[in-house]
Parts: C-alpha cells; sequence; structure tokens
DNA sequence: GATTAACTTCGTACGGCGTACAACGTAGGA
DNA sequence: TCCTACGTTGTACGCCGTACGAAGTTAATC
C-alpha cells in the first residue's frame, strides 16, 4: 500500500484512500507506527527512531513497517504533525492579543519540552499536514485583535514561534551532559591557561551567564525576558507604520 | 596523537601541546582536516561531510583522518569554531548600540547563508573554541552603550543571535526543494479537496505568506521586520525597569 | 651504529543504518 | 475455483563511524 504522504498525513480525512480489503488484515496501523516512534523518540531521543527498533517495539519485522510508512524521512513528518494535532486549541474568547499570544508561546514551550526532538525536524513538507495546519489557524486567530494584513500577520506569529524554538534549545538537555562535569574537570585548567587575561568582557559574563544558567530560576527569568520583548516589539509593530 | 578537544580547538595557541618530533611528519594537519570538512560541507551540505570521503579529499587514508581528529563528534566542533574564528571583528568604534547591533546581526546572517550546515551543529562543546569565544567577546562590547547587567547583557546578545538563527533557518534551502514543484503539483489538488473551506484564516493567510515567500524582495522584508521588531525591544528592555 | 620508543599510516573488520527486491502467504471478488 | 490485490518477511547491498593491530618511519638513547 504505497500511498502518498499527503494521503498519510490526511488518513483519518473521511475522503482520503482507503486501500482495498483484500489480503491479510494490517497488524498495525499507520497512526500506530507514528505513535510509537513518537514514544520511542520520547524516551531514548529521535535517533533511536529506527526501522528496527520501530518493528521491534511494534512487534512486527523491520522491513514490514515500510508497508505503513513510505520511509524514516516521511516518517519524521508524520510524528511532527501527530503531535501538533494533540496541542490543547482552547477559545481566545475575549482575552486581549498580549494574553493570547502567551498562551500559544506557553502552550508551544510545553510541547517542545515533551517532545525535544521536534527540533530535530525541519522537513518543509510538515506544512501540508492537518495537525500542523489546524495548529497554524488556531494561532493566527491569536493575533485577531491586532490590525495587521495577512503577511505581516504570519510573519508576527513566526516571530512568536522562533522565541519558543530558541528557549526549547537554550532548555534541551544535552546528550553529552551527563560526561560534562568530567570533561569539565578536565577543561578547565586548560582553558583558563589558554585564556589568561584575554577577553575579560567574555569571561566575566560568560561566567555570570554560565552561574545563572546553573540556577533552578533561570529558564523561567530567561523565558520571562525574552517573551516581554517579544510582546513589546509586537505591541509597536502594531501601534506603529502599517507594517 | 590522541589530543583532547580542548587542545585541538586552540591548536594555535603557542602554549598548546605540540606532540612529539618522532616518526614520520604528518601529511595533513588538523587545520588542513577542519579546513576541507568545511568546504565539503559548503559545497555539498553536512551529511556529505563523511570520514571516507574526507580522507579522499585529503589524499589519505579513511583512517588516517582519526590521527588528527578524535572523531567526527570532535569535528564539527573545530568546524564551527573555525567558521567563526574567520568572521570579520571591526571596531565598533563611536557607532550607537542600534548600528552596532545592525552589524552583528548582519554579519551573522551572512555567516550563516555561507554555511547553512552551521545550523545543524548544536554540541554544547563548541563554547570553549577560541573562535567561539572572540566572537562572543566582541559581540558582548557591541552592548557596551546600553545599561545592562552582565546576565542581562547575556541574555541581550542571545536574543539577537537567536533570531538570527531563526531568519537563517527560514532562509536556508530545503534538500527537496528541486522535487517541491513537482511533489506540489501531484498535492495540491487533494490537499484543497482535504481542506475544503475549513481553516479559511490559516488558507487565505498561509496562501499569502507562500507568495510572499516566493517574491524575491521577500528574504530582505522579513529580515527587516524582525530585526526593526528585535532593536525596538532591545530599546525598552534598557529603558524600562532594570531587566 | 644499533636499539628503542614514539609517532603516522593504513587495511581489515564489526555492528549499525535505510531500504530495494523478491518470495510467500492470505484474503476477498470474479 | 481461480485470480488478484495486498500484507509480511528474509536476504542482501551499500553506506556509516570507528576499534584494533600491523607495518613503516623517524628521533632519541645507549
Amino acid at each position: 500500500m504505497p500511498r502518498e504522504l499527503i494521503d498519510l498525513l490526511w488518513r483519518d480525512h473521511p475522503s482520503a484512500p482507503q486501500g482495498g480489503t483484500r489480503g491479510p488484515r494490517s497488524r498495525v496501523t499507520t497512526g500506530a507506527v507514528v505513535d510509537a516512534a513518537c514514544a520511542l523518540a520520547d524516551a531514548e531521543g529521535l535517533a533511536a527512531v529506527t526501522v528496527r527498533r520501530l518493528g521491534d517495539a511494534l512487534g512486527i519485522s523491520t522491513m514490514s513497517v515500510y508497508t505503513h510508512v513510505n520511509g524514516r524521512d516521511d516518517l519524521l513528518v508524520l510524528m511532527a504533525d501527530a503531535v501538533y494535532a494533540r496541542m490543547p486549541r482552547p477559545a481566545h474568547g475575549t482575552a486581549g492579543w498580549r494574553t493570547r499570544i502567551r498562551r500559544v508561546a506557553d502552550t508551544n514551550l510545553a510541547l517542545h519540552l515533551e517532545h525535544p526532538w521536534l527540533l530535530e525536524i525541519t522537513d518543509d513538507r510538515t506544512a501540508f499536514g492537518p495537525g500542523t495546519i489546524a495548529k497554524y489557524d488556531h494561532e493566527l486567530h491569536a493575533l485577531d485583535p491586532l490590525p495587521l494584513d495577512d503577511v505581516a500577520r504570519d510573519a508576527a506569529l513566526t516571530f512568536v514561534l522562533d522565541f519558543v524554538r530558541a528557549a526549547a534549545r537554550a532548555r534541551r538537555r544535552d546528550p553529552r551532559a551527563d560526561e560534562m562535569p568530567q570533561i569539565w574537570a578536565r577543561w578547565a585548567g586548560r582553558l583558563a591557561a589558554y585564556l589568561g587575561d584575554d577577553y575579560p568582557l567574555a569571561q566575566r559574563v560568560g561566567g555570570a551567564a554560565g552561574q545563572e544558567m546553573n540556577a533552578a530560576s533561570s529558564p523561567a527569568h530567561a523565558w520571562e525576558f525574552g517573551l516581554a520583548r517579544v510582546l513589546d516589539s509586537l505591541g509597536q509593530a502594531a501601534d506603529g507604520p502599517g507594517a
């Protein structure tokens, strides 16, 4: 059943091709494959999502995975669309635009913290999935109260979501994080020797930022700082010249 | 010569360990390996930077590459640091902070456009390289005119550079870009059928944004819009509450 | 000058990956 | 009953990073 990605993305839509009924019933569905892949990625990272491991997890052979998904690249698109589709989309109600955008940003940050592997999926074809489109529509409506034309509205949303993405990237746990203490123990002395008294500003600010990053409250502070900047700038853009 | 990454990063520093003089002279240096890797990545993308191809390009065997670099992960860090080290760092002079930050942003965007593979390197150990630190110091000084404490100064710079990164990501050429016209020809009809009249806002804004993206002038517009927002927000942050 | 030790180079091999392909089994439609 | 479409699977190919050890080359030591 080699269906095109677009049809797999929309597989739950009534008018999606269903494939004939002959032959043995599938032991798994495309949706099940995608869900298993997401679970694997959540637990062990995107690198652990291999076709072989996916087959094991589903109790089917490696090559059977290809019956339900065209290949690994397509699978990643399906995974991203699946988690987008499941995001909460509460009505925006009468809230002001700042509150609305705050909620959008918070929701997206939560999504990225739950599925850090989303950062590694950059396939443009994701844009054609039902989950992605539903998310896009909902988030565009968050900007209803602002006087933006279509292009500016898209740009503004992109601006917000890019900030969230960067924040998620900063919070992500480096795969090498476990070894970092030992690495640092071996490197600190040598680095200090190389640096000497050079770059005093970088050394001072870097040290302060490094300490701050280890403080428990840091992520919240950085998030609050950045989000405030984003909201301020959107306010100015809306009030200012047509944009 | 299994030297640690930190020593390879600082290999040009006078006090870096040089390795004994016995045995045959190396046919290549660590620097040459890194340069060849960057050239390969520029020409064919990061995926083309394999140890085997690197050996071919350098005229040495696959396994000899490991004499000069500890492994592929380390190589990526060395590549990123190498291109950071070569960025221009003109004195900021008496320019105002907006001009300074604009220059920093422009320079970083140019770097990412020249080396799109930088987006794929996320290893935190890059922070310890001489190029990365020199770049950091220079860019921190761009913020000298603003009344920011150390932590806020780092946050502000991160805010700017994250914006640049997102802009570069938006401009990057998808590896599938060549096939997209044919893909779209096959998908457009089906997508329209799936969508029907649903999500009218997403359809309208998405269409407008899509058209805009194909316009020749689009990247410049988006860049200008976003950068203006970033500068506005930094201005407010500096004037506003301590932050 | 002979020996030793440090160093580079390289071939082979291992265990992973994505996936093309063809054989086989199973069910519904004719 | 036969045909045909379909799901499942094993084998195999060409990649990847890299561990390991043999072989060759040079400088230091005796």
